[in-house]
DNA sequence: CAGTTTATTGTAATTAAACTACATAGGTCT
DNA sequence: AGACCTATGTAGTTTAATTACAATAAACTG
C-alpha cells in the first residue's frame, strides 16, 4: 500500500507531536524526501527522535527507509489518494486519476495472470487452423483489436459482431480450430452458449475474462485478469485495457515463437503499407 | 527519465568500476536501495568513494540521493531496464515487459497530454449534433471502441471501417457535426484527406494523432499523447492504448459535465443488459 | 485533590553513514 | 621511457541517524 494513504489511515492513532510530523509529510511529500531528519523535525516543531519514532510506527526501518518507501509512492504520481473520478473533478484530475486507475488496473492484471495459461494459449494459437475471435457490445472492439494483429501472422483469423454469424462459425469449427471469447464479467449467457457450441464441434476455446465465471468454466485456457476496482461511469473501462495488453502479449508470444523469418514477413507487410503514407519530411 | 534506463544509457561512458557498480544495480536493485554505501561497494567491490562519484555521475546529489531516485524507479514497476521483448526472451519476461512498457507508455502520455485540449474537445463533444469516429488498420478498432463508449450517452455517433462510407460521411456533414480521427502516425493520406474534406463542410475535426503529423496539422483539436517508443513487432500497441485511455477520459469528462440526472440513464442502459446475463450466484 | 503511574517528548551521547581531500596505481601519449 | 592524466582507493572529517535516558505532561487511583 501507498505509505501516504497509510499515513492518512493510521493519522488518528498517532500522538500529537507524530500527528504534526503526518501533517508536515502529507502537506509537502516532496519536501519530505528531500530533507534530512533534523530540518523535518525543525518543520514540524518537533524533536529528531519524534521523527525517527513516526516512521518506526509506519513499520520502516527508520527514517531512511521511510523516505524511499515515501519515494517509491510517490513515484507512481499518485498524490491521489482516492483515485475515483467525483462529481467536482475537474479536466486535469479525472484525466489524472484515469490514467492512474488504468495503470494500477494493468499493474495487477500483470501480477495476477497465469504464465503458464499463456503459454499454453501462445501454444494453441501457433497450431491453429483458424482463429475466430468473438466478443459482444464493449469486447466487440477488443475482438476487432486481436482481428487486426493476427491477420497480419498470415494465420486465417475472422470477427463477427453478430451473435448469429459467431453461432454458425462456431458450429463449422473442427479441431484444431481456435475460438478466443472476451468478456469482461463473463456471465453474458450468448457468449457462454457460443463456448459450449464451440467445444461440442472439437475447437479449443480460450477465454480472456473473469476467473470462476460461467464463461471461464467453458474454457479450456482461461487467462483471468485480475482487475480490481473499474473506474467505469457504467461500463468497464480499465479490464477491457487489459485484455488488450493480453492480446499483445499472445501476439508478441506468437511471433517470438514463430522465429525470426517469419519476422521478416512482418516488415514486409509494414512496408507495403508505406505508399498509403505522407512522408516523413512532411 | 527512469534512472535505471539512463544507467543503461550511460554505462558505455562509465569507467571500469563505475561499470561494476552500475551492474550491481542492475542485477539487482532492489537490494542497492536497501544497502548502505559501505555494503554495495562490498558487493562491487570497489570502494566507498567510487560509488559516490557513480551516483554524482548520473546527476544526482549522492548516495542517499540516488537511492531516492532509484527507489522511484522500483516504484513503477520497472525492474526491467530494457523494455524491448527479444529472442530469448520466455513467457515470463515478454508478459512482464509488454505490460510494463505500457504502463510506462500511458505514464508518459498523461504526463504530456495538454488538458486543455481536453478540455475543448469535451466541450465540443457535449454540445455535438452527430458524433463520427474513424480509424484505419489497427486504429479502426479504436474508434469501434469509442462508438461504443459514446453510443451509451444517447448521442447520436457513427463508424465506417470502410474509407469510401467516411468520405461520404464528411461530405454530408455540417457546423456541430464532430468527426474524430485516430491514428497513430498521422500520415495516413486517407484519413488527412478525411480531415480536410470534414472541415471544408464546416465539422470540428477533433484528432488523437502524434504531434505536429500532417493530420495534426488538418484538425481543429489535436491530442497527441507521447508515447516514446513502441514495444512494437511491427505495429504500434502501447500507443493505441493510450488512444483508448483517452478515450475513455472523454467519454468521462462528457459524463461529468452531463450532470447527474445523465448518470442516471447510463445506469439504466446498464441495468437493461441484465436480462442478457447470468446471476452473480452461478 | 495529592500521589503515583504511564505515556509522550526532548536532550545529549553514541554510532553509523556519507563525503572530502589526498595519495597512489594504472594507463596513455609523446 | 618518462611525464601526464585518469581512475581508484585510503584515511580522515563531517553530517546524519539512532539510542539511552531524563523530564515533562497527562491520566488514573486512593
Amino acid at each position: 500500500m501507498n505509505i501516504l494513504e497509510k499515513i492518512n489511515l493510521q493519522i488518528t492513532t498517532f500522538s500529537k507531536s507524530e500527528r504534526k510530523v503526518a501533517e508536515v509529510i502529507i502537506d509537502n511529500p516532496e519536501q519530505a524526501i528531500h530533507s534530512s531528519i533534523a530540518t523535518l523535525a525543525k518543520i514540524a516543531d518537533v524533536s529528531e527522535p519524534t521523527v525517527n519514532r513516526f516512521c518506526r510506527r509506519l513499520d520502516t526501518k527508520g527514517f531512511p527507509d521511510f523516505k524511499l518507501h515515501l519515494a517509491q509512492g510517490l513515484a507512481n504520481g499518485t498524490p491521489y489518494v482516492n483515485r475515483h473520478v467525483d462529481e467536482s473533478d475537474g479536466p486535469e484530475e479525472y484525466t489524472a486519476k484515469i490514467f492512474e486507475s488504468t495503470m494500477a488496473s494493468l499493474n495487477s492484471a500483470r501480477k495476477s495472470i497465469d504464465i503458464s495459461q499463456v503459454n499454453r494459449a501462445v501454444d494453441i494459437l501457433t497450431q491453429a487452423k483458424k482463429i475466430s475471435f468473438f466478443g459482444l457490445g464493449a469486447s466487440a472492439s477488443v475482438a476487432q483489436d486481436a482481428l487486426n494483429k493476427f491477420f497480419r501472422f498470415n494465420v486465417p483469423v475472422n470477427c463477427f459482431e453478430d451473435i448469429v454469424m459467431q453461432r454458425m462459425n462456431c458450429m463449422n469449427s473442427s479441431e484444431g480450430d481456435v475460438v478466443m471469447l472476451f468478456s469482461h464479467t463473463g456471465r453474458t449467457k450468448q457468449l457462454v452458449e457460443i463456448a459450449e457450441i464451440a467445444r461440442q464441434n472439437d475447437a479449443t476455446v480460450i477465454g480472456v475474462t473473469s476467473k470462476d465465471s460461467p464463461l471461464a468454466k467453458e474454457c479450456n485456457i482461461c487467462l483471468s485478469p485480475d482487475v480490481p476496482e473499474d473506474t467505469d461511469l457504467y461500463m468497464p473501462m480499465a479490464s477491457r485495457i487489459a485484455q488488450l495488453v493480453i492480446i499483445d502479449v499472445l501476439a508478441t508470444g506468437f511471433t517470438l515463437r514463430r522465429g525470426p523469418k517469419f519476422r521478416d514477413n512482418l516488415k514486409k507487410v509494414k512496408d507495403s503499407l508505406r505508399p498509403s503514407r505522407f512522408d516523413k519530411r512532411d
